[in-house]
DNA sequence: CAGTATTGACAATATATTTGTCATTATGAC
DNA sequence: GTCATAATGACAAATATATTGTCAATACTG
């Protein structure tokens, strides 16, 4: 099999794949009263300690203005609060509270257990070749188009 | 790096290397009237023919009432139509129109030169691995949750 | 300090997709 | 064959996940 057509499958996999990626996580969400878009605000406070919104949108690629949305939810379920903002009086810096912290450690705790169980079935080496690939393919797909 | 810990970091790469593919899928789509979801229909039939309404959802795993929409659009633009179905009296077989035929082998192999274009930066052991890791893992989570 | 960019807040819109329903058609058990 | 059950088309409504538009307040730059 040539490498284009290789690679043809590679991409046509992500959709599917991220689907069901997306499905599992969903249910490991289930009883924390969490959607998706909550976990994704705590995931990145959580790497990256407090940000405003527009930080939020740049890291996860979204419109600020659905970040908003996202982070209202988070506040609202007192996961995250709002903290002054040396650089912008206006731009609060939104930060994890001590039940967000703590929620999303479990959530994401139990995701690596299932990461782990999941990794089972590979070989380290395959796991980082396909990292690899997966980055760099990101990467080259993001300058925008060559061809 | 742990192997759950690769697992998890790839499993995160799969939306954002998703949403990257399907933006230059939807460059390549730019000028041939097409949009993503006819382009589905139309690859799907020219590989695998004739197809129902209901075969084409399983295949792509949506729901059928959707991929009637999608369908009707193909079928307005004269890319496809509908032919008896001898299982079937009501439910008829959707086919290529030799329009449809034409056109999505032509979008087929320009996104297949941009694979090549892509591909020359891995080694064909690289993409195969990837390949391969990621059927393993969509099927492994096709099952359902064993954790 | 003037002009431009960033931000929050809120509304409107878009896109993709699912869910619900009903009448018609097929299938399988008897 | 007949009856119950499932599959299908057609169409409407609802939902999820965003984006786009706009305005006033705030910050940044020359």
């Amino acid at each position: 099999m040539s490498k284009a057509k290789q690679l043809h499958g590679f991409l046509w996999l992500t959709r599917p794949l991220m689907q069901r990626v997306e499905d599992m996580v969903r249910r490991g969400l289930e009883g924390t009263g969490l959607t998706v878009r909550m976990r994704a605000v705590l995931e990145i406070l959580d790497a990256r300690g407090a940000l405003s919104v527009p930080d939020i949108a740049r890291a996860l690629e979204v419109k600020r203005q659905y970040v908003q949305l996202m982070v209202n939810d988070v506040i609202e379920a007192g996961l995250a609060e709002k903290r002054d903002n040396p650089r912008h009086r206006a731009s609060p810096l939104i930060a994890l509270t001590e039940a967000g912290a703590a929620l999303i450690s479990e959530v994401l705790a139990a995701e690596r257990t299932r990461a782990g169980d999941l990794a089972d079935d590979f070989t380290e080496e395959e796991l980082e070749t396909a990292l690899r690939v997966a980055e760099r393919l990101t990467g080259a797909l993001s300058d925008g188009d060559r061809t």
